[in-house]
DNA sequence: CGGAAGCTTGAATATGCTCAACACGGGTGG
DNA sequence: CCACCCGTGTTGAGCATATTCAAGCTTCCG
């Protein structure tokens, strides 16, 4: 699963990128040699642990990152307490609020995560100068946005079996873009907590509409995160 | 207030964008004179009554637009008729998913707006070779998108009242930027439907909330649409 | 004047929330 | 090895908030 990709010229493409996602379909895949070079010697691969805190609400931003592998969460807090998932980042997406001068949103590892972290500065240089990069971040925006305005409809408009089912879907879509078998078996990376602050319900009702979901026969519960459903299509009839 | 703009070389601009807000503040104003000329030549100003549709959802795009006076409201509907605004476009934004084939949402006039249409492969072609403009979008595009983020907050988490609350405070904030004053008085660019369709609430509940708020003295009504907030910042603590 | 559109208000209902108890599994320490 | 605890998830009963359904009001316009 994790073998090392294969470059024509392999020897000029720094040790630290040879075995990473991003490499073709992330940011570093608009790169020339040189850029990734240069870039390559700020940057650092780290690891987060689930739950912990990558760059906290109103932190100051010194960095961007690559998702190399794992879930990252993005959120936001209200005075009280009351918390809503705003995003989800998968592998290769790129992290960081480009320009902005500090967080406005908390960054956390919803799985155990690697990320690569090169420097604000570095990326905002590259940015001005390499239109690809920068076309690369505007169609990255665009997808986040389009996937913004979906989710508003989710929160906004569907009942909480809705909500629950069309989580699932994102899921097992997402997971396999390729989804030409009719049933799917997948791992949820976020517990009940992070899934009921994403569809603004509470725990107790994500956990009554999974029951109420696999009553129906819609999806089986293998092991609390450890899910299967039959049929995809089925699935989907349920998303409102 | 409608005062033509003035330029150095006013006889170089064209006679279309003479009394335009985009000129400066929007697309336009990132372009040369020569790129600036050679748009004007395809575009058209057009008109649109409240609550007309000026793209449908899944219609094909073949034109772009600059928001020049009034209020777009972008919504998705599910398909039994459920709705959901997924954001509001003020003059000078630019209007249109860059790169999209076909719409993915209703476009429509929530007031008696203006826009400026320019063909779509222009404003592409443009994209590709003016960074500057792409610079402007990617701009536009993420501010888009931390709205979209706040947006969720509100529908996920919040109240009728703290909805309804944000709402207001959204509008009297956007209406007038410097605001300084504590008092701002205002007309409501939605219906009491728009509004609910916003929020994620139904019209009756919105309708209640605004009397919960004229009973409490946070906001005033001279005239259903025609409102005024007597201090800002006590309206803002209702938004949770 | 009649009718439609937009808005408000009331009463009954339903959906999701709160509070509380319990189940399960993994890790720690006696 | 067992006892215990803690994090995570499930289930139930009662309740609160927003919805539904229904009626009526005002304003605008033919």
């Amino acid at each position: 699963m994790a073998s090392e990709r294969q470059d024509v010229h392999n020897s000029q493409v720094p040790r630290i990128c040879r075995s990473c996602e991003a490499r073709h379909r992330g940011i570093c895949g608009v790169l020339s040699e040189r850029e990734l070079l240069e870039l390559s010697r700020h940057s650092r691969q780290v690891v987060h642990k689930a739950g912990e805190t990558v760059i906290g609400d109103s932190e100051e931003i010194n960095s961007y990152a690559s998702v190399m592998h794992g879930v990252i969460k993005l959120s936001k807090v209200l005075e009280d307490g009351r918390q809503q998932v705003v995003g989800l980042q998968f592998a290769p997406d790129f992290l960081g609020r480009l320009f902005g001068k500090q967080s406005t949103l908390n960054t956390d590892a919803a799985s155990d995560v690697e990320l690569c972290r090169m420097p604000k500065a570095a990326i905002e240089r590259l940015v001005a100068t390499n239109p690809a990069l920068e076309g690369l971040l505007l169609e990255q925006t665009l997808r986040e946005l389009d996937e913004a305005r979906d989710w508003m409809v989710t929160l906004g408009r569907k009942t909480a079996t809705e909500k629950v089912a069309s989580f699932l879907y994102l899921i097992a879509t997402h997971k396999d873009p390729a989804h030409n078998e009719k049933s799917i078996s997948f791992e949820l990376p976020l517990t009940r907590a992070d899934i009921a602050d994403f569809l603004g319900l509470t725990i107790e009702t994500v956990s009554r509409q999974f029951t109420n979901l696999k009553r129906k026969g819609v999806i089986e519960i293998e092991h609390h995160r450890q899910l299967s459903v039959p049929d995809v299509n089925r699935l989907k009839r349920y998303c409102g």
